[in-house]
DNA sequence: AGCTCTGGCTTGTTTGTACAAGTTCGCCTA
DNA sequence: TAGGCGAACTTGTACAAACAAGCCAGAGCT
């Protein structure tokens, strides 16, 4: 762990602890790098990170500020619906409903970087946390993985960790749509929901370390069970609004 | 703008133009620096300002990707509505259906760091694009901003833009929950569509510079009209999912 | 009391240097 | 031909120094 994410961390533990409550001043960046013996350079590169977790924030000339002090998830617990609910004390179980290979569309050639016609997997999976159904997905995945996926156990509860732990994939970037849809008839029998009842969808597509895309899915979530969260600031932000397609 | 946003802009505007495409790689930042006539460390805060929009990856030792194209709106576009609109060539428009004073209730004191019982206006608003009804607001304003709020034109198309340019108020950080909810029967009239049907929720609350919170609300947008897109990366991701509360 | 202004504090930007760590690719060998 | 090895390249981390720009409180003035 390099010194700056050391430094995070212990300053993170201390707002989450509330030794530096919402509101509170920081430091300053010339205390905490006599404080740990480091160069100023190192602490606001620990400091920003913080900011970009949404904790602090901060201004030119004045102390930077708490403006949070909950702990925002890794981009693995983002992604990966079984790594998350674990980490939220809930447990996953999934369950793979249909999978079978076809050409691709030309829309999924275009997000997949595919040739037109290649063969991609189409996979139907539904979610569950504590037993509920909450999450329908359906994933369409990129020909040259889809025999690593086809060999996962069709009741394999983080696809996320075992396509790494097989094959050493990583899913480094991602991009997410999330809008609300009314629920299909498919959608409703499998999470036991009327038909037309709200759903928040999120669409994505998932690349590797290298930006080769892996992956599109089209996620539905039961309303009431899951709710995306975004901090952000002047500064940064990736959250976006779209219009409607 | 400061040297290494006038890089970035460069880079992006390349990007955007398609001079790298995506999954190309972008010139090292040794090369970068001679072409820029820059230290290294000034074309790393700009490639770093990139990477947190999402349109390059990067990982130690290997050259940087190109993984979107797409230009990401700013803060204000995403805070503000009437902004984003502009910024996407539609025309907003927005009326003020009700606004009055009330105490706060014990949620909202905590949320808008007021004492219990304190003065908050509650004001709703609907919004639309081209004529078109697409959003409900129902906005909670903090009691000392009251006054500013209540003097605005109940037609303002810009409420972010109208606030700062007559009391100088800034909004800096927001923290954002969304999700999906059935349309009750005000929304339903207002938005006109059917009782029950899906609308996407962004219930949000703002603050100043200071960190001193500003307004909470409940948006909610008729399914279809708006999506919400957001870009991430094992390195930074501010996004998080959270369970149904 | 209320106002202005200034000086010190704090964060923002830039440059330079050095080394660590990971990737890539060609060369060499078995 | 397949595999391993290593050199060159590239990004990540850390330190040091200097100046710019914005904030804030206290001193001093009206």
């Amino acid at each position: 762990m390099a010194r700056y994410e050391q430094i995070a961390s212990d300053l993170r533990d201390a707002i989450v602890r509330g030794d530096y409550p919402i509101g509170a001043q920081l430091p300053s960046e010339a205390e905490l790098a006599l404080r740990y013996s480091a160069a100023r350079g190192t602490v606001r590169q620990a400091v920003a990170l913080l900011a970009a977790e949404g904790l602090v924030g901060s201004r030119q000339g004045a102390r930077r500020i708490v403006l949070g002090s909950e702990r925002s998830q890794s981009f693995a617990e983002l992604h990966s619906f079984a790594q998350w609910a674990r980490s939220m004390g809930y447990r996953a179980s999934g369950t793979v409903l249909s999978s079978r290979r076809r050409p691709c569309s030309p829309s999924e050639a275009v997000r997949l970087s595919l040739e037109p016609g290649e063969e991609v997997l189409d996979v139907l999976r539904l979610r569950r946390l504590d037993g509920e159904p909450v999450l329908v997905e359906r994933t369409v995945y990129a020909g040259w993985i889809a025999p690593a996926v086809e060999r996962l156990d069709p009741e394999c509860e983080s696809v996320t960790q075992e396509l790494y732990e097989s094959v050493g994939l990583v899913f480094a970037y991602g991009e997410h749509l999330i809008d609300a849809v009314a629920a299909g008839s498919e959608d409703a029998r499998l999470l036991d929901v009327r038909r037309g009842s709200p759903l928040l969808r999120q669409r994505r597509v998932t690349t590797t370390q290298e930006g080769r895309p892996v992956e599109c899915s089209d996620d539905r979530y039961r309303a009431g069970s899951v709710t995306f969260s975004i901090r952000n600031s002047t500064a940064a932000n990736p959250l976006v609004r779209r219009a409607g397609d």
